[in-house]
RNA sequence: GGCCCGUUCGUCUAGGGGUAAGGACGUUAGAUUUUCAUUCUAGAAACAGGGGUUCGAUUCCCCUACGGGCUACCA
């Protein structure tokens, strides 16, 4: 058996959607799987759509993923280059070799001739019957195509689809498909401006990179025919690669493929970093950003389209690499829910180790102007909260208190309930505190309750009001946990504070 | 419209001719946390419909319905 490589095949047009970085991560697993090559190729031959930074963005999403290329424009390899738009004489060449044989042929149509068509004729296919009628080397005498092209009028390459045939092949994922030739239209295959379309790129860049696997979405599943026929027509059926048409990822509400929008409309990422539009200046929030671990992201990810049978659901990228297999990658559409991957990201962040959060911590806390000078600190304030985090985000949200003191008080209740008995009983445990100035929690917790019992008071109502003092309302670890990591003297100080205000 | 692909709890899915149809997210209830979150326990929740085949279909076949994708000199 050949060895396995495969591609991921991005178009450098802006952010890189969840459901591209599955089907990287797909071939990603596949590859490692098999100890076969994972190739980045970018397939930027619509010039129209080509935006600035796009290529190097995907380069670093790939790399926060851990999913790096084997061979790629950035790092290079035995069938470099590996941009679409620096191989642009390849594909004329076998685009010409396809006219050669009949296979495919020129046509001069203009945009608008074929605009004028699309508007006569309700549902206009250029194809079976109509293609004879069109301005194209099948139609004009030689003598004029020739002039034509020697004239340098503009033109494009068009595959010529057989007559009455069925085009039939094995998808991995979706077994037998067939396809009639004669509902298919002739294909563009090279541009006007002399780049390839998708088409003829794809096939001419698998065959000359030697790709043994073809992992793209299900929305290729109509234009396999095309390609299929391609490999015979270039006379490289025998090195065809196999096919991997992978389900969608849907929106969660209602139905159709995921997109951006639906994102920004429920509140969610879409894209897996930041993305920055260089011509509109608008920024597109991605996983990254947001407060996820690749791992989690990654996690999340496998799950949606793939699974291993068992009950497992956590799982590291080793073990996917180890359990992948494109017979478990199932064949129907999958809703992207977001709650599900905030699960996973929770589950990721109370496993990690206090040293892993604190620097991707730091990098959140420092995009909110908020610098913190003492790390030992900063790590046992990171102990203490890391449970109750689904996103590195929430980090400050749930620990702002260990770092400034509250501004503000929700006593609510406890206020319209307070006597001076609870203020007695305050001012008694601060004095306590001053004579016990290296108390741990558990210490703090045993005085602070024989204190309450001695003076007849219930702990309970006590409480609460310590935790508001400390933290300035309803929430936040334990509260004698967060009295000793703030330390007696500050413990004093807000407790003093707070009274004032009761 | 045409072509192609798909269809198990709300969602991601396991399973597969005879099962109490399993797990996870979410959800509900209870316990713990003298806050909140976590955690724990329990519960509700699904085989799209109709025909076959069969002793027996959720599982195999066909049809219908529904959903999705594609239908550009975009990928």
């Amino acid at each position: 058996m050949s060895k396995i490589r495969v591609r991921f095949a991005p178009s450098p047009t802006g952010g890189l959607h969840l459901g591209g970085v599955r089907t990287a991560l797909f071939n990603y697993l596949f590859a490692r799987k098999h100890q076969g090559d994972f190739v980045l190729r970018i397939e930027d031959t619509d010039q129209s759509r080509y935006v600035a930074g796009a290529e190097q963005y995907i380069v670093e999403c790939l790399k926060w993923c851990g999913l790096n290329p084997d061979e790629g424009p950035h790092v290079g390899g035995t069938f470099a280059p590996y941009r679409q738009s620096e191989r642009k004489e390849n594909y004329r060449r076998y685009a010409e070799t396809l006219v050669k044989d009949g296979y495919a042929y020129y046509a001069f149509d203009t945009a608008e001739d074929l605009e004028a068509q699309r508007q006569q004729i309700p549902n206009f296919r250029y194809g079976h019957g109509s293609r004879e009628f069109l301005k194209n080397s099948l139609t004009l005498p030689d003598a004029e195509v020739k002039r034509n092209l020697e004239q340098g009028v503009p033109h494009v390459i068009r595959i010529k689809m057989p007559t009455d045939e069925m085009i039939t092949f094995q998808d991995r994922i979706r077994g037998h498909v067939s396809f009639d030739s004669n509902l298919i239209d002739d294909k563009v295959l090279l541009k006007a401006d002399g780049m390839p379309t998708y088409h003829l790129a794809v096939v001419v860049d698998d065959y000359l990179m030697e790709i043994s696997h073809a992992f793209r979405g299900e929305e290729w599943l109509p234009s396999a025919p095309v390609h299929i026929l391609l490999w015979n027509y270039l006379g490289w059926k025998d090195k065809m690669p196999e096919w991997v048409h992978l389900p969608l990822i849907l929106k969660p509400d209602g139905n159709g493929k995921l997109s951006k929008r639906d994102g920004d409309r429920l509140g969610f990422p879409v894209y897996a970093m930041n993305w920055k539009d260089p011509k509109t200046g608008d920024l597109t929030r991605g996983f990254r950003e947001m407060g996820f671990l690749p791992e989690a992201f990654i996690n999340m990810l496998a799950l949606l389209g793939w699974h291993n049978g068992s009950d497992q659901e956590l799982f590291t990228l080793t073990e996917l690499v180890d359990q992948f297999s494109i017979e478990r990658i199932s064949k129907a559409g999958a809703k992207f829910d977001f709650e599900k991957a905030k699960w996973f990201n929770h589950q990721y962040i109370r496993q990690a180790q206090v040293s892993e959060l604190k620097s991707q911590i730091l990098v959140c806390l420092a995009e909110k102007g908020i610098a913190v000078q003492d790390n030992q600190y900063l790590e046992k304030v990171i102990a203490l909260v890391q449970d109750r985090l689904a996103f590195l985000q929430d980090f400050w949200d749930q620990s702002f208190f260990f770092f400034e003191q509250p501004q503000a008080y929700d006593f609510g209740t406890v206020k319209t309930n307070w006597t001076s008995s609870k203020s007695d009983f305050f001012e008694t445990y601060i004095a306590h505190l001053e004579q016990n100035m290296s108390s741990n929690a558990q210490e703090l917790e045993a005085s602070f309750k024989s204190l309450a019992t001695e003076k007849g008071m219930k702990v309970g109502e006590l409480m609460l009001p310590f935790r508001i003092m400390l933290v300035g309302g309803k929430f936040g670890p334990g509260v004698f946990d967060i009295a000793h990591l703030l330390g007696i003297e500050e413990t004093i100080n807000r407790i003093q504070k707070a009274l004032l205000t009761l």
